[in-house]
DNA sequence: TTGTGTTTTATTGCCTCC
DNA sequence: GGAGGCAATAAAACACAA
């Protein structure tokens, strides 16, 4: 035993059982592991049979003073040990574990509600009244104490894994809100750059279609001027034959009217100056569709809203 | 009945406190 | 240095399925 520590030998449940014994419980010197106490038992003439000495002293308890008379918390000993041949292959065998009885573990885990430490007065109190050792109320409660803990610390696990899950399900759904804020994020960014583009696409295109139309319009005029010039060489046009049945034929000279008419005029005028014939994307509060890649998309006719939404 | 896993009782060694 | 607590462990007792 560590720094010779000396107590009282086990097997005091025994005690109970047997007949007529006390046990005197003093260990002199510290058994090794492979040297097995011998329990010194001394019969003791006269004595109730569950009476015994406690610890070498003269504490002799009386069970059937603490429970009057019920012996509901010893063994059957009678039934397993019985006359003094038992008794004397009880002295001869090796030591053995003795389980305490329900009621002495009830009694015991009441006192370990009341107090799981155990005062050296107490101890000895509940020795005597559960004819038992002080030592070995020490030791149940010792081990007693080591159970707590354990389901203490399963009980500890358990809230914590709890407190995981719950701090993993929020840390996943900030995870979720920050991706979104994130990519709300982007798209105030992208829409930002864009901006300033839809105006300087809107003057490219206006700048396209005054090009295309000035040079309509020049080759307009010239083919005019051509025309009249044509006019002046020949003195005498010739006579338009008189068809009737073929409406259609025309003078080869008769400058064509059909690339430059009035209407497609009318139409490019529309054009160039009704810009919203330009269908662009209509930005509205929750459409985030991000830009064309470049302005150059500008010079398209874009026909329809779904596209810029399909496009990107 | 037996093998196996669990529970309970007890021991051992180390540590702290007084 | 002794008393007592604790962790680790041994070993008996017990429960239970095959």
């Amino acid at each position: 035993m560590a720094g010779g520590r000396v107590f009282s030998c086990n097997n005091t449940n025994s005690v109970g059982g047997s007949n007529n014994l006390s046990v005197l419980l003093q260990s002199q010197r510290v058994p090794s592991s492979s040297e097995p106490m011998d329990p010194l038992f001394i019969p003791r003439p006269g004595s109730s049979p569950y009476s015994f000495f406690v610890s070498g002293t003269r504490s002799m308890v009386s069970f059937e003073d603490v429970h009057g008379g019920n012996r509901s918390f010893f063994r059957s000993f009678d039934e397993e040990e019985n006359g003094d041949e038992d008794l004397d292959e009880y002295f001869h065998q090796p030591e053995k574990k003795r389980r305490l009885t329900v009621d002495q573990v009830q009694f015991l885990e009441k006192s370990f509600e009341v107090e799981n430490k155990l005062e050296p007065e107490r101890k000895t109190q509940l020795a005597k009244e559960l004819g038992l050792q002080p030592r070995q109320v020490a030791i149940w409660f010792q081990n007693r104490r080591a159970r707590w803990k354990t389901k203490q610390l399963e009980k500890d696990y358990d809230t914590l894994q709890a407190s995981f899950n719950t701090l993993k399900d929020d840390y996943g759904n900030l995870l979720k809100e920050k991706d979104k804020l994130k990519q709300e994020v982007l798209t105030f960014e992208s829409l930002i750059e864009f901006k300033p583009l839809y105006g300087f696409g809107l003057i490219l295109i206006l700048v396209y279609q005054v090009l295309q139309l000035t040079d309509k319009l020049v080759m307009k005029e010239k083919n005019n001027s051509e025309l009249s010039d044509v006019n002046t060489v020949c003195q005498e046009p010739p006579q338009k034959p008189v068809d009737s049945d073929s409406p259609h034929s025309s003078y080869p000279f008769e400058p064509d009217q059909s690339d430059t008419s009035q209407d497609e005029e009318d139409n490019l005028s529309k054009a160039l100056f009704q810009p919203s014939s330009y269908i662009f994307p209509k930005l509205e509060d929750n459409d985030y569709s991000d830009p064309p890649a470049s302005s150059c998309s500008y010079g398209f006719h874009v026909e329809d809203h779904a596209f810029w939404s399909s496009a990107y």
